[in-house]
DNA sequence: AGGTTTTAAGACTCTTTAATCTTAATATAA
DNA sequence: TTATATTAAGATTAAAGAGTCTTAAAACCT
């Protein structure tokens, strides 16, 4: 699998704040409810996003945890080297250990392009892009249902 | 991790049979001393290569696994899709159900885009090419040493 | 036939990831 | 200041992936 499910679970749950942008802090319980996320385990995933600086959260009565920045400088790529970390764009394909150009495995190169792919996608693509184009269309981030619906 | 590590053993693996391709069949056992791997959790993997009619196998003395065609025809897709599956090419990025144009998440497109660069490399290789690769460059695919130890 | 070499297959263990449960800490508000 | 709402943190359980071990089956050789 390309990205861990904690992985998938953070980006669904980014997207989620980043359609409700606002001064208000989200409840975890109402977005762990709304995309179907355990709560406990989506607030393990979200303490991770908070540690790395790209959600602020906030304890009590109206509590809850949102964007620091706006959506629109967050990119996929932040969250997914939050939770996944980089081991996706820099381990070999073969599973060597200092695999690069001085050390090439022979998948190297071609595998090293396809992984730029990757990474220009996740660092090219925005939160607020996104959740823009998720409401304009009514796309989907749960099983069921559109945008609207959360 | 995009692989398993199940498929990386096998890619090796694969690798190294066709660098070492003749009519003679090649022991497991020879292969997971080279390649380090360890020799039953290798023989499961080959196994399912075997059975995805990627390999041949033949017990006894002189016995052990080949390529049922020529290397030049085997391409890593074919590698991957009989380990690992087809889950990567096809899964979505946020793991909604159903996920495709007609039900798309909003990472659909772009996310579809990145999966065919990775699915057109994956295709566009054989093991021949890799393995003539590693020979004529001496390039490694165990932790140490190149392909000449093998 | 009997012993040896090899793959095949299944049971078992270990490790990592995923998910849950419990308790603590913090903030609000009546 | 007490009750309530909320995140934080750690312990525990469950499931999946990785790896090992044992026995069986097939093929060869003497």
């Amino acid at each position: 699998m390309l990205l861990s499910k904690s992985c998938v679970y953070g980006l669904r749950a980014s997207l989620y704040l980043a359609g409700h942008q606002s001064e208000n802090y989200i409840p975890i319980r109402q977005m762990s409810d709304k995309l179907e996320i355990s709560f406990h385990f989506l607030t393990k995933i979200l303490q991770q996003l908070t540690s790395a600086g790209i959600l602020e959260s906030y304890k009590g009565p109206n509590g809850g945890v949102r964007l620091i920045r706006s959506g629109e400088d967050v990119t996929l790529m932040e969250v997914v080297l939050a939770i996944d970390g980089d081991y996706m764009l820099t381990q070999c394909a073969l599973g060597l250990p200092g695999c690069g150009v001085m050390k090439p495995c022979p998948i190297h190169e071609k595998w090293a392009e396809t992984r730029d792919k990757i990474r220009d996608m996740l660092e090219s693509t925005t939160l607020t892009e996104l959740a823009k184009k998720g409401k304009d269309l009514d796309l989907r981030i749960t099983a069921e249902g559109g945008f609207e619906d959360l």
